[in-house]
RNA sequence: GGGCCUGUAGCUCAAUUGGUUAGAGCAGAGCGCUCAUAACGCUUUGGUUGGGGGUUCGAGUCCCUCCGGGCCUACCA
């Protein structure tokens, strides 16, 4: 048995998150962390609201919250979510938790012991209207080399010329449209990221098979131009944790906070403190996932991302826990994903295009996204959302091929023996071959499940229910209950196994349904098919079973074309 | 501009890392079955692997070039 953290990309406060994030971090993660624990395995599956910075507060403000009841409110929102899909985080904590805000201090406090962060002075543009300093990204105006009226503050879109703030025409607010702007004068942290170059390079290389997405990205940003830049880490924001507090090497910094991407990996290490706190467990409870001077030796950590994270997950977090030097447990393996897109464009939050999480919801079951989504997953390249593949992949697989199994075998076995496991005969050699041919794919589906090879995982999955339909075709219990009751009767009580041992493999993919698989058969033993044959043995005959509702319902011509309209967005 | 990824059947994807005749699912065609959600099974039609050139006994895979799609480029997170 082994011990295995695993986190997911945290989802930004500010909204209800798409499809395309949802697949790129928390559901393949989940998929993972449900393998792993049904594999006997201790996980610890962490995952938890990124709740600072500028978005937040404008989001707030629009909604007329103060941030932190807005923040609160969007958790419950969003755990709630997760709850739908089937998420099944240990625990889903908030980065703006206490177990955090302590935590960021501690790690900023051993990086200015170590000399790893320094005060630089800079020059920001402060918006009287909007009563902060805005992100570069945050201040529209004309180019100056192109003259394209809505360049942002830190390239023009139109020209791809990179720009600063100072050098826009006309610039202004994007928040209020504000002109009355201002370049201030401000002190902040900066993480001297830089000297750790050498040490973060020699670290990537030692890491075997990382996916070339993982590796290339992190190699880019080593080595590109100057190499690795050292990054400011404070933010002049009000909603954040501290700069300024007891024990802090470093004066001056009164009114600011910590830069989003500086405490928001830190809360992987908090949510699990808080998911002790919310157990009534020790410290040492948490720390057994994270400190290996404390236990975490031979933990196995395994972070899951869309492309857009992995920087600061190959660099800046690592040189946030090496920096500390202290004995921190470093990620092993990171999976990034590619973007998911909708329709032939991008999700868009602003255009309300795509379909998000609480609409998804609303039209279907977690089970139909997670199984599409994960069977498509954009593992190699970019993927593409279509309402007619989405209606293809349902209804055949779901509906059909596993769907349909399960209620054909159910309900002959009712009709011809009742709703029990039917008792007499004995099984041959077609038997012996069915268990064959699933013991084979099955060691294929645990290696690709092992590998995080998410799509060859689902083709797996699926050609084994596939096996099903062929046995029961070729074993035709419907011709040998004619002539031979007990044959029937003994390929029926395989064929019923066989609907077990599915939602027990199924499991990981399809959660809900392979609960009311096993609710239906009245069997709760989840224990993972070592042993083809005698998985396909364990419900005895005379074992009383329900019927199953349908499913999985078909989606029909007619409801897919009304949501392709509805979720077209407003344009 | 620079870097990285990508282009394989009508659609979505494979191809043991250079090795026989490029494979699956869906869609299409034909046959079978009648237990089942008009479901299932079998057979089958589809490919000059984006174009061109090169290396090699051998290229989807390596090199060059052109064309198309995407991402990143450090203050959006």
């Amino acid at each position: 048995m082994a011990r295995i953290l695993i986190t997911s990309a945290l989802p930004y406060i500010n909204g209800i998150k798409h499809l395309g994030n949802l697949v790129g971090s928390q559901l393949p993660a989940d998929l993972y962390a449900r393998y792993m624990r049904v594999r006997g395995h201790e996980v610890m599956f962490i995952c938890a609201t990124d709740e600072h910075g500028t978005p937040a507060e404008i989001a707030a403000a629009k909604a007329g919250q103060p941030v932190a009841e807005y923040c609160a409110e969007m958790y419950g929102v969003q755990a709630e979510l997760a709850r739908g899909f089937g998420l099944s985080f240990d625990h889903f904590g908030r980065s703006s938790s206490a177990r955090n805000h302590a935590l960021t201090q501690h790690f900023a406090k051993r990086l200015g012991e170590a000399g790893l962060i320094e005060q630089v002075s800079e020059k920001q543009v402060y918006s009287h209207t909007d009563g902060r300093f805005l992100p570069d990204r945050y201040i529209e105006g004309t180019c100056p080399n192109c003259g394209y009226e809505r360049a942002r503050g830190d390239q023009c879109e139109n020209c791809t010329m990179q720009l600063t703030p100072l050098e826009l025409i006309e610039p202004r607010s994007t928040i209020s449209g504000a002109t009355d702007l201002e370049v201030r004068e401000t002190h902040h942290l900066h993480l001297r990221q830089s000297k750790l170059r050498d040490t973060l390079d020699q670290w990537i290389d030692s890491q075997r098979g990382w996916p070339v997405l993982t590796t290339s990205i992190a190699k880019k940003w080593l080595h590109d131009g100057d190499g690795l830049q050292d990054r400011g880490i404070t933010r002049d924001l009000d909603w954040g944790v501290r700069v300024q507090f007891d024990g802090a090497p470093w004066g001056g910094m009164e009114g600011k906070v910590f830069y989003v991407w500086f405490d928001a990996p830190i809360e992987y290490i908090a949510a699990t403190a808080e998911w002790a706190d919310a157990h009534s467990k020790d410290e040492a409870a948490w720390r057994r996932w994270w400190r290996t001077d404390e236990g975490a030796e031979d933990v196995r950590y395994v972070q899951f991302m869309g492309k857009d994270n992995v920087p600061f997950h190959t660099l800046s977090f690592p040189a946030t826990l090496i920096g500390s030097g202290e004995p921190w447990k470093m990620v092993d393996y990171i999976k990034s994903f590619n973007y998911l897109n909708y329709d032939g464009g991008q999700f868009s939050t602003s255009l309300g295009r795509g379909v998000f999480m609480d609409q998804a919801l609303e039209i279907l079951p977690g089970d139909y996204w997670r199984w599409w989504l994960l069977s498509h997953a954009p593992e190699n390249s970019d993927a593409e959302f279509t309402w007619e593949n989405f209606q293809a992949s349902v209804n055949k697989d779901l509906a059909d091929v596993l769907g349909n199994l399960v209620s054909r075998v159910t309900k002959f076995c009712r009709s011809k023996f009742g709703e029990a496991v039917p008792e007499g005969g004995a099984t041959g050699p077609r038997e012996a071959q069915l268990v064959e041919n699933i013991t084979r794919r099955l060691r294929a589906y645990e290696t690709h499940m092992e590998a995080m090879e998410v799509r060859k995982s689902a083709t797996e999955l699926r050609a084994l229910w596939v096996l099903g339909n062929e046995y029961l075709q070729e074993a035709a219990p419907w011709s040998s209950f004619k002539t031979d009751p007990e044959q029937a009767a003994a390929q029926i009580r395989l064929a019923l196994n066989l609907i077990r041992f599915y939602a027990v493999i199924s499991q990981p993919f399809i959660p809900a349904a392979s609960a009311r698989i096993m609710a239906d058969l009245g069997c709760d033993d989840w224990s993972w098919p070592e042993d083809v044959a005698a998985a396909l043995a364990l419900l005895p005959a005379g074992h009383g079973f329900t019927v199953p509702e349908v499913l999985f319902a078909k989606i029909s011509d007619d409801q897919r074309l009304d949501w392709e309209s509805r979720f077209a967005g407003s344009r």
